[in-house]
RNA sequence: GUCCCCUUCGUCUAGUGGCCCAGGACACUGCCCUCUCACGGCAAUAACACGGGUUCAAAUCCCGUAGGGGACGCCA
């Protein structure tokens, strides 16, 4: 597997959003080219021109970048239109490619017919019994063909990566439409054009391809290239029972980041360890998930996508989080001036990033306290001690309350929390209470907006 | 309708006929730590979808049923 110089790609079509499904597929491919030392592409497939939007790809792009799923080389199908139909050619010269009349109507109306009788909805090949006196004719007259690929009559098997040996037996599957009349080429056939000309090794994609590659590896046979590997990855389902795949909202990548607030590694963690062997836990980065992808521990069952896994992990991802790299991510979220001890104190009880926002205003703006006894936090102020203040301020300060007060324990501490912060969860206060300074401080025991 | 894949604790899974009255991780619960929440430490609870069969022996093999996912496009 080493010896050969791996190369993946990812294939997505720019007509909406990357959700969970798709850039799992990413990574995976992603993984792989890592872990082999390979290379890993982005192929932008644009063949549909209708649905395909430069926004979406812009998108698609950003998505990748954002999970760090840097790509070594790139193409655009619609870029490629004259290979496709040099393809074409080519099959039709061998006598792969035959025209078709039908129109979409028809075809529709005999699959019917078929399913009606419990068939299976499988073209008739009608169109193979053209004489070639027929088809000029038809073209003469004005109509334009579209063409099909003719299967052999060959059972088709290949070796999947994650789904074993897999055989198609011949007459199941319907001659692939490869061009349309007015010349567009269908995503069975360009798909295969560009992995042959770009030599990818390793077909990494979701289940729902299995049967498009029964009839791809007979026009990658057809074509004289040489037929890559596959892998079939079961698809992710909500853990709600929902399906994902049409459904784009809340579980694109784009609204798990922006609206979700989600880390980038908290996302991949998730995406590569669920529904393999290994324990869902947040790496420490994206290598070392590369390196412990295996195909044999992926299993075939379709796993769940839980948003409480990937809030944990979310959090675990922050807890690790070094101050060089959050202090720019703080600054976005609009905090100035943010300083590692800042970080420090807050960083353990993030579940999200923005959270920090909440103390930045706690500890560097303007708060109403909570006050339950404006005698006894009154009494606390004026025990403060005067700056510089450390961590061990808030101690050396609560002692003298405590005698002062015979206070202790909750009834000592959570009023002056409350007051200070305004909540009763949070950072230690040792470590917030320097944030907050000493004029605040003695403002908001005050009973003062500080 | 036809075909393909799947079904072990709440979740992701280990398990390829005896080592399994089923192991791990995470979650949950309890305890410890503690001013709170979180973090951390410790402990406990918890599963072979169902029904037949094969076998001395089945989570593991076979058949069926149920349930989940997927495919059957001039979408990708």
């Amino acid at each position: 597997m080493v010896s050969m110089s791996v190369l993946v790609r990812i294939a997505p079509s720019p007509t909406g959003l990357l959700h969970v499904g798709n850039i799992r597929t990413a990574l995976m491919n992603w993984l792989f080219a890592r872990r082999t030392g390979g290379k890993f592409m982005l192929r932008l497939d644009d063949t549909d021109r209708e649905r395909s939007q430069q926004s979406y790809a812009d998108a698609i792009e950003r998505d990748l970048k954002w999970m760090g799923l840097t790509w070594d080389l790139f193409a655009r199908q619609s870029d490629r239109f004259s290979r496709y139909a040099e393809a074409l050619e080519d099959l039709k010269k061998k006598g792969r490619a035959y025209p078709c009349f039908e129109t979409q109507e028809e075809l529709a109306l005999k699959r019917r017919s078929q399913l009606g009788r419990g068939l299976p909805p499988v073209y008739d090949r009608a169109a193979l019994k053209l004489s070639p006196d027929e088809i000029t004719t038809k073209q003469k007259s004005g109509l334009k063909p579209h063409w099909r690929f003719r299967l052999s009559d060959e059972k088709v098997s290949w070796s999947d990566h994650v789904q074993g040996n897999k055989e198609f037996p011949a007459g199941s599957l319907s001659d692939p439409v490869l061009v349309r009349e007015d010349g567009m080429p269908l995503y069975t056939f360009s798909s295969v054009v560009d992995d042959a000309d770009f030599a990818v090794t390793h077909v990494i994609r979701g289940e729902d391809h299995v049967a498009n590659t029964a009839v791809q590896v007979e026009i990658w046979k057809a074509l004289g290239a040489p037929v890559p590997h596959f892998a079939h990855l079961p698809l992710v389902i909500l853990a709600s029972g929902e399906e994902l795949s049409k459904r784009l909202g809340s579980m694109s990548v784009a609204g798990l980041r922006d609206e979700m607030g989600v880390e980038a590694l908290a996302l991949a963690s998730l995406l590569a360890r669920s529904g393999t062997s290994d324990a869902i836990e947040a790496a420490e980065n994206m290598q070392e998930l590369a390196e412990r992808f295996d195909f044999k521990k992926i299993g075939r069952a379709p796993p769940k996508f839980d948003e409480h896994e990937l809030l944990r992990l979310n959090a675990r991802v922050l807890h690790r989080m070094g101050f060089a790299e959050a202090k720019p991510r703080l600054e976005a979220l609009g905090l100035k001036n943010v300083d590692e001890k800042f970080w420090g104190a807050v960083r353990p009880n993030l579940h999200r990033l923005n959270e920090a926002k909440d103390w930045w205003h706690i500890t560097e703006e303007k708060i109403s306290p909570q006050i339950e006894d404006s005698a006894f936090t009154a009494q606390a102020a004026g025990l403060l001690p005067p700056e510089p203040w450390d961590q061990t301020t808030w101690q050396a300060w609560t002692e003298k309350v405590k005698a002062a007060t015979a206070r202790k324990g909750k009834e000592l501490f959570m009023p002056l929390r409350l007051a200070l912060t305004a909540r009763h969860d949070g950072p230690e206060m040792k470590t917030l209470l320097p944030l907050i300074g000493f004029s605040r401080a003695r403002a908001r025991l005050c009973g003062d907006a500080a």
